[in-house]
DNA sequence: AGTTCTCGACTACATCCGTAGTATTACAAC
DNA sequence: GTTGTAATACTACGGATGTAGTCGAGAACT
């Protein structure tokens, strides 16, 4: 299904909120976000509906308060957003990202090496697929 | 400045059609989006002003037709979104984002060499950054 | 000249998001 | 048990976007 998640920055906000405490109700997301945003208690729990809604929070009740907590990690949120945007402005080539990313020297050259170090991590790695994907074999 | 350039996936789509073409009018725009989207002109006439508006087209009349043509690179558009992505769901950090694409596996394991390479190449010119400007790579 | 065609201008409408007021409900304190 | 009080539910509104119809002015055809 790879459900697309992409997300505004006001909607990250509060999912960092519950990925940070876990758990949280409509008022200590309210106060988590405080110092970045000053919003009224029913706009933050309009957001937080709005976002179970669409499959990001779950919730539960106690007494008459709603403790939500995050339905999908950070990371299912970055693979789906960052592959939305490869396909948007690379046609799906998360490659031609990379070298954009290098060539606009948004990545610091001190980090140069670190990344090459990640790469000859992924290449020594390169046998032992545990998933039998496609990729692998597709190599021959 | 630093104007940020958010384009939806239509949008794009429109913007792809002027850079491709370089100008056209109303009826090429829709033309050229035929296959992909079938859409009335006067939505397309509607895309067109609107992105005007916002600064990333811009037309000239030639008799009573409208001439657009891009007012923006593909590539300030493509640094601008990325640069945004980068920023909401990595803190700014691109190398972060980097390792991201590489630990997805979306990078395909063929073209790993390939990014090292670049890197190198990057890693040997890393002596002659007068400036840190961003326009020195502005080699299109 | 009159009819038709074309193209932009204007208008409209649904949906989503950010934002928040008001209504309702249910527990808690007097 | 009546009144606060606090929490959610409901409603609303402006702006952006996707989508497209209608209108008016000029161009083209007959």
């Amino acid at each position: 299904m790879e459900e697309s998640y992409v997300l505004t920055e006001l909607q990250l906000s509060v999912m960092r909120v519950l990925w940070d405490l876990d758990e949280a109700t409509v008022s200590e997301v309210c106060t988590a976000l405080r110092d970045e945003r000053d919003l009224a208690q029913t706009t933050v729990a309009t957001l937080l509906k709005r976002l179970e809604a669409r499959g990001l929070l779950a919730h539960r009740s106690e007494g008459r308060q709603f403790v939500y907590r995050a339905a999908v990690t950070e990371d299912q949120v970055r693979r789906s957003m960052v592959s939305d945007l490869t396909d948007r402005l690379f046609s799906g080539d998360a490659t031609a990202l990379v070298s954009h990313l290098l060539s606009n020297r948004d990545v610091e050259p001190g980090d140069l090496a670190e990344v090459k170090a990640m790469i000859e991590a992924f290449e020594s790695r390169e046998g032992d697929r545990s998933k039998p994907n496609e990729t692998d074999e597709a190599r021959r």
